[in-house]
DNA sequence: GTCTATAAGGGGATAGAC
DNA sequence: GTCTATCCCCTTATAGAC
């Protein structure tokens, strides 16, 4: 609306209110705590995010804009073998597993807190979700297994599990081999079996 | 509080509460609705439970003990092969996921919802977690395959995917047989590398 | 005109009292 | 059971500073 509206403010709002939903929980911080964090007052706030739901909007649209950029680029670094991209793409997420401020899954944390919720977050998460399941079934697919319905299951559940996993960070060690045996099982399925 | 309480009280009380939580969420449900679900006056509920987190608290651990039960049924019908052990433990998590009312891990879920919080719910909550993973993490030992961390790291995975899963109910097929498939790989690690 | 500071509205939360 | 107390939520409105 400004004229000339200090730039970068809507930035540092972002900045301020993105990390304190990402470790806190969106439902735990208020928006009293951001505007005191932010050390902006209460209507420049509601001039740049009218709602606490496009505030969290624009927080869970920004990580996407991220999340889908470093996906693209481990998929361009991957190559073109179909088992190797999924590789990266496990890897990619396993790599985020070691950052200190890691706490999980945006969408997948923001559905637990509103489940019956039907919302513009709500909404981009399930998206979010969806979309991806869809590459990692494309993947599977283009790795020419017998199975694979099959493959993109494990795959997904190694995703999912990366992504819960709050307690053992080693998890994004194995990750990466569990991929690779999973799609060796699903190329040769005679030979597992214990 | 009654001398002669109506029995089953605390038992309706928790019936109605648990669902409520575990569907809805713990911050998403006031007192005030349970009080209007259960159909009883506040006072009974504050009389059984004297604050929110203390019925947070009975709702936790009523769901410990059935979890702590099934377990151990599961473990029992096993048998005594580490291997199989483990493969059951996984197969009987995986069973949840069919249920209709599966909403994930309600230990997980309320950890998403209270990240930094240090009350008996969240303290129910890691504990539970931490000694499901040293279960793991025994029955992994007792296999003797030669890297028993990584083999735990990689049910501790499926188990974490298994919980995070909404998306995929598939993911139940296919995680008792990356358990064997995992095990598999760890009593012969020339096998694997795609 | 841009931003801050403060107050207040309307609702619902937990909890206590009678 | 109802009624109240207290608090915090999101949001809007008003008033003042630069």
């Amino acid at each position: 609306m400004a004229r000339t509206a200090a730039p970068g403010t809507r930035e540092r709002i972002l900045d301020v209110a993105g990390a304190l939903f990402y470790t806190e929980g969106v439902r735990a911080v208020g928006m009293s705590r951001i505007i005191g964090e932010v050390g902006c007052g209460k209507n420049l706030l509601y001039a740049h995010f009218p709602s606490k739901t496009d505030l969290v909007a624009a927080y869970l649209g920004r990580f996407r804009e991220r999340r889908d950029r470093a996906e693209a680029q481990a998929l361009r670094e991957a190559g073109d073998d179909p088992g190797e991209r999924l590789v990266a793409l496990v890897a990619e997420i396993a790599g985020r597993l070691r950052r200190p401020d890691f706490r999980g899954c945006p969408f997948r944390n923001l559905l637990t807190e509103f489940p019956a919720g039907d919302e513009l977050p709500e909404r981009m998460a399930r998206e979010y979700l969806a979309q991806t399941c869809e590459l990692v079934g494309r993947l599977a697919g283009a790795t020419g297994v017998p199975d694979p319905e099959g493959l993109a299951d494990r795959i997904w559940l190694i995703i999912d599990g990366l992504y819960a996993s709050g307690f053992r960070e080693r998890a994004a060690e194995v990750a990466p081999d569990m991929v690779r045996e999973a799609i060796a099982a699903a190329r040769d399925p005679r030979a597992p079996a214990v």
